[in-house]
DNA sequence: TGTTAGCACTCTTGTAAAATTAGTGCTAAA
DNA sequence: TTTAGCACTAATTTTACAAGAGTGCTAACA
């Protein structure tokens, strides 16, 4: 990478002038590197390496005359190579180990609370998604007769996460019947990941089946995307602290509310963006910065994420800022706070 | 009232006044009414008119030399007995036919979808509750083994609602104790309103009860007001539109978005605020206009909802919009809207 | 008595010029 | 290699002024 080529002088500078743009929003000139932070050079000389840091790509000229303002490669270094570890304070470890840790909560009220906790720490956009069932490996099915012709669908996972949906068969189905589609199914599918049975389901209750079954079968063949969809962990992910966000100085200009005001209306643009940082990045924490993640509409935002573990499968928290933020602090945050959940969860369930 | 001290051409004026207003958001001012409209009356009457209508509070003044404002009074007046019936084109209703009459779509779906559309055609914040278990008639009550300590609870609802809870109890339950337990749940709650069930759950669990139920039932008791709540709602109310609203003009000044942020942030405050609007009209729709609302925050919008029916019980559909709304549009739109959903949810279930 | 015309006055809005400020780039000197 | 100095730029703020819209009031009119 490029981080041989800068001297240590050079990268000083560039700390100090991302350091800057972070605390004030507004484009950081020589002078005040110079003067603000003790260092023994002259705005002169200061120009110079910010010139040359120019040329890298680390930092942009909004326009001539004025200060420089750190480029999405700029910040992509400073994250990578510059930044220095932020520790929380004990206050603020133990404000979310208290928020977090509390037994007898529903695990829905966990995640929303620690939605709140996060955007409140780094008063930015938080969300907290559900543990995608894709993942997860089916216990075991069972179905509840409702009466008149409906059905209920339980769809017990691994880690103990339970699903239930009713299903509208056309007629009327006897208790015997049931039970038997009941037991086939556990044989045939349990044990199995969401992912694979929906894209193997016909195949798999193939052949062997009584033929009286057959009608019922046939409308589950016709709801198995339905079924076996992830679409609950939307309904289930918690987007909070939109109000911090918006009183961020980038917010001056309107135009840019509409993006945000999508995000919090929509959460399945974050929910996508959150799950595509999740290829690059498994274990660790990730960081997508500007026009690193695809989604145009936040080009000029940062998401931090980490996963959390729920049984054997994942879910993610993270933020959502404005790529001036201060990385090192929402990193730890974000850290802690996906390690306190997944001890939390794992306690309880 | 005071619609008997206003003359017919003081009732005109004000039609116009808000007519006006609400095409344009800012104030207006005589000379543009004389004009306008083709009433016989120059500018200078007018402005008596004006003034009269300000001495009696419909109208107000931001500063001198500045057209009028309608007061919320005004407002009220307005939709109260000057406003002409507005009907919706052939286009938009077949439009909301088609969106909502669809068959085989979940029912939040067509919720959602409602919402959807609310806001696409009047261009405002549309919110679509689901309707509260609270008035619901509970119909029968199942207990469905997990395995481990676990047991899931299936509610279903005179209208065919269904609601599931996973409930831990501290010891495994052998099964001919469960189906003790939930004959005597039917026997002793079905037929009850949730909101019934909540107060004298303790009470009618009284006597007569297997000693070695009690552990289980002692479970039932800690959680009833979890089983027997309506923070489903919460979750299953939709949303939308809040990209509509930010374009009016009222919001140039950044201020007003807190307000709105917070509105979509967490969905209690509007649900909450559509509650209140049914204490004061349950068949009709209901219009509360800026003040008239407690929530400060909304002193600057009003809100218009109606009820529409689901089974047994209701919920509502409504928009939150700038007090400056084409009403008669706005009440047209949601009133059929709600009129369709109704019919919607009828013929699916 | 209700209506209108005229006029002075008040605010807001728009625009353009001027002053201010923060910052750069370059050259020459240390 | 570093620094000081200087000319130059672009944005921001200030100021001033003119135009527009609207009111309130008084007096005249039908």
């Amino acid at each position: 990478m490029f981080s041989q080529e800068l001297t240590e002088r050079e990268k000083t500078i560039l700390r100090y002038v991302i350091h800057q743009f972070i605390l004030t929003a507004s484009p950081v000139g020589s002078r005040n590197i110079s003067k603000k932070y003790e260092i023994g050079l002259s705005p002169a000389t200061v120009r110079n390496i910010m010139a040359d840091l120019e040329d890298l790509g680390f930092l942009n000229h909004p326009h001539t005359s004025a200060g420089r303002v750190p480029t999405d490669k700029g910040y992509r270094f400073y994250v990578d190579s510059l930044m220095e570890p932020h520790l929380l304070s004990p206050q603020e470890m133990s404000l979310i180990d208290r928020s977090i840790l509390q037994e007898m909560i529903e695990r829905e009220e966990v995640l929303k609370l620690t939605s709140m906790l996060l955007s409140n720490i780094t008063n930015l956009l938080a969300c907290v998604t559900y543990p995608k069932f894709d993942d997860a490996l089916l216990q075991k099915i069972q179905l509840v007769e409702l009466g008149g012709s409906k059905i209920l669908i339980v769809l017990t996972v691994k880690s103990g996460v339970v699903k239930t949906i009713t299903l509208e068969i056309h007629q009327p189905a006897e208790t015997k019947q049931l039970k038997a589609i009941e037991r086939t199914l556990n044989e045939r599918l349990s044990g199995l990941k969401f992912s694979e049975i929906r894209e193997s389901f016909k195949d798999r209750l193939q052949g062997t089946i009584d033929e009286n079954m057959k009608p019922i079968i046939r409308v589950f063949l016709n709801s198995v995307d339905k079924i076996f969809s992830d679409i609950e962990g939307t309904e289930k992910t918690f987007i909070t602290g939109a109000r911090n966000i918006v009183r961020q100085p980038e917010f001056e200009d309107l135009s840019h509310f509409q993006s945000i005001i999508e995000l919090i209306e929509d959460k399945d643009v974050i929910i996508h963006m959150m799950d595509q940082s999740a290829e690059l990045t498994t274990e660790d924490v990730s960081i997508l910065i500007g026009g690193e993640h695809k989604d145009e509409k936040l080009n000029e935002y940062s998401l931090v994420t980490k996963t959390y573990k729920l049984g054997g499968t994942a879910g993610k928290v993270g933020i959502v800022g404005p790529k001036r933020m201060e990385y090192s602090r929402v990193v730890a945050s974000v850290v802690y706070i996906a390690e306190v959940l997944s001890k939390q969860l794992k306690n309880t369930y």
